[in-house]
DNA sequence: ATGAAAGCGCTAACAT
DNA sequence: ATGTTAGCGCTTTCAT
């Protein structure tokens, strides 16, 4: 017996309406040129009137090409991955591609299992913002042959595609840059202590012990990062350390944070304490004092990374590279 | 002549593996006690083996099902909407359902347009955080008969569900809470002007006319909110009205920014000029002073927004409903 | 320029 | 408990 219909319209009730057949109306909606006007503008007038929406599920299914790509990010409400999705939007959709976003939470098992997922649903390539994953999901990605971009850091070992920044170079600059504006007794917290935060610790400790600064005053914790958490290892920071000159916070949360707590305890920003953060948030640029901090160039690696996708989508051969995107340091009133 | 399959790992494969049909397999993931626990174990054991991954559109050309539910919200950096993604994620993937998330920039036309898309994807349901459409996006989600939850806000005409609460009455609350405090010529200052934006501003007019308050003190702009913007807001209003003794400020953000600004000049809050935001986000408790605002329970909304639309997609009938969930006003001590 | 036929990988319906 | 058959809506291939 056979199962009825959905109910939904179909290339079938266009191609009636018009009186062709459905590989017309089919051909028409992707090469319009190969149809003849008569017939394309019966057709066009038929999809308006019946409000045809297409099947992208027999449409995949047919063709093998979903036109999607998903994009993994640790986490939605951290600001720091809604620049690079934008650019990675922009750019796919410019080409015709959806993005489907999924969030790991920080945990490779979690993009393992969003791996699983979205293969299963037959996106075309992956954008992933991070080079750290679990063996299986390597064993998918590789098995599946599609175009994989790992975004933010930098890797030697590429799965494929590679566009980020040296977290560890930009941690010691920003040490570096402290250093050179007079400071001596510097400290680093650090919240979360996900890979990029561990490199941007090691950098600027490479700062440091290359001044013959000592490396004592680090404070740090798997909690995840938040304003209020920045305030909290703050004051323990100036318990366990009185004398600190200066902080690197591992981001611009913790920063502004620390900033707040400064404010409470009427410690004086520069003058009695320098802070430092990363990433260049809005924020940082709109509290007083003013935050020093890292800009990292993530809208600029979210494009990066669409067209490179995009390249591979519409046929490049698969050429593994690195893309090392670079960062700014703009020093502010808080240093 | 016959196309060449993808290469890819399909049921046929397990089944051969195993010496079953495919049905069986097919039906060992679905159900399955309903096969026989040797030819269960074994078919696992071939899934593992050969990494097989099902295809989800097949599956969903084939029962009508997708398994997923697309969440559109009008932008993914305000951090006010990744509570309710929170709250939707969790619940529906509890349920077995995939959240496909989408960004309309605040435009309905682009909300529209990513109805349009996801319809095409074959989500078996929406959520959406608006209550204001296109006229042809509410023909498109009455035709595809999928159940719809519109959050954030209140509406008497719900397409389907609807999951929010009064801004204008929250906004009338905050107004009664200053009006209390003791402050008499308060200031509004709204960014973006949505219609949410819009009905506070409705509801801070309410509340100083019924106290016989004058609101000529009104600073707005189309403008997307941003820390900087608040400050700019501030400065204008400041100029107009040097007289102003509160502001209440649509969103968390421009409070903040406001707050910045008031750093800079070295205006004292709430001593010369008290602050109120609104949406409760983490920042308001960390600065200081901390931010008096409207706590709206974003995480709850997304939660029940789940929760129903689960009901639905597991058989409920439909059943138009408004669900008021409320909100709190913390007074904190930029008030 | 248009069409007929086959098939993508799966599940629903109906046997056995 | 397992299998057979048909078909979801589209695109591809080949023919006209």
């Amino acid at each position: 017996m056979p199962r009825r219909s959905t109910g939904r319209v179909t290339l079938q009730d266009i191609a009636e309406r018009v009186g062709v057949s459905k590989v017309t109306v089919s051909r028409c909606l992707r090469e319009p040129q190969r149809v003849s006007e008569t017939v394309r503008l019966r057709i066009e007038e038929a999809i308006e009137v019946l409000d045809y929406i297409p099947n992208r599920q027999a449409g995949a299914l047919s063709s093998g090409r979903s036109l999607s790509v998903a994009l993994l990010v640790p986490s939605i409400s951290n600001s720091v991955f809604s620049e690079v999705q934008r650019g990675v939007d922009e750019g796919l959709r410019e080409a015709g591609y959806q993005v489907l976003m999924g969030h790991t939470g920080y945990s490779i098992l979690e993009e393992e299992r969003l791996i699983d997922t979205f293969l299963a649903y037959g996106v075309d390539g992956f954008v992933l913002s991070s080079t750290r994953h679990t063996d299986h999901a390597q064993r998918l990605l590789n098995r599946a042959h599609l175009p994989v971009v790992e975004t933010m850091e930098l890797t030697d070992n590429p799965l494929d595609i590679n566009v980020g920044l040296d977290q560890r170079v930009a941690g010691r600059a920003i040490g570096e840059a402290l250093i050179t504006a007079g400071y001596r007794r510097i400290g680093f917290c650090g919240a979360r202590l996900d890979y990029r935060v561990q490199q941007r610790l090691a950098g600027w400790e490479d700062a440091l012990k290359a001044a013959g600064l000592s490396t004592q005053r680090c404070q740090t914790t798997p909690r995840p990062s938040s304003y209020r958490l920045g305030g909290e290892l703050l004051s323990a920071m100036l318990e366990r350390w009185p004398d600190m000159d200066a902080v690197f916070c591992c981001n611009d949360d913790l920063a502004a944070g620390a900033l707040f707590e400064c404010q409470r305890r009427r410690l004086d920003v520069p003058g009695q304490l320098a802070l430092a953060g990363f990433n260049g948030l809005d924020i940082t640029d709109a509290t007083w004092p003013t935050l020093t901090t890292v800009i990292t160039p993530r809208r600029a690696i979210g494009e990066q990374a669409a067209r490179l996708i995009v390249e591979r989508l519409q046929g490049a051969p698969r050429n593994p590279s690195r893309h090392d995107m670079g960062f700014d340091i703009a020093l502010r009133q808080s240093t």
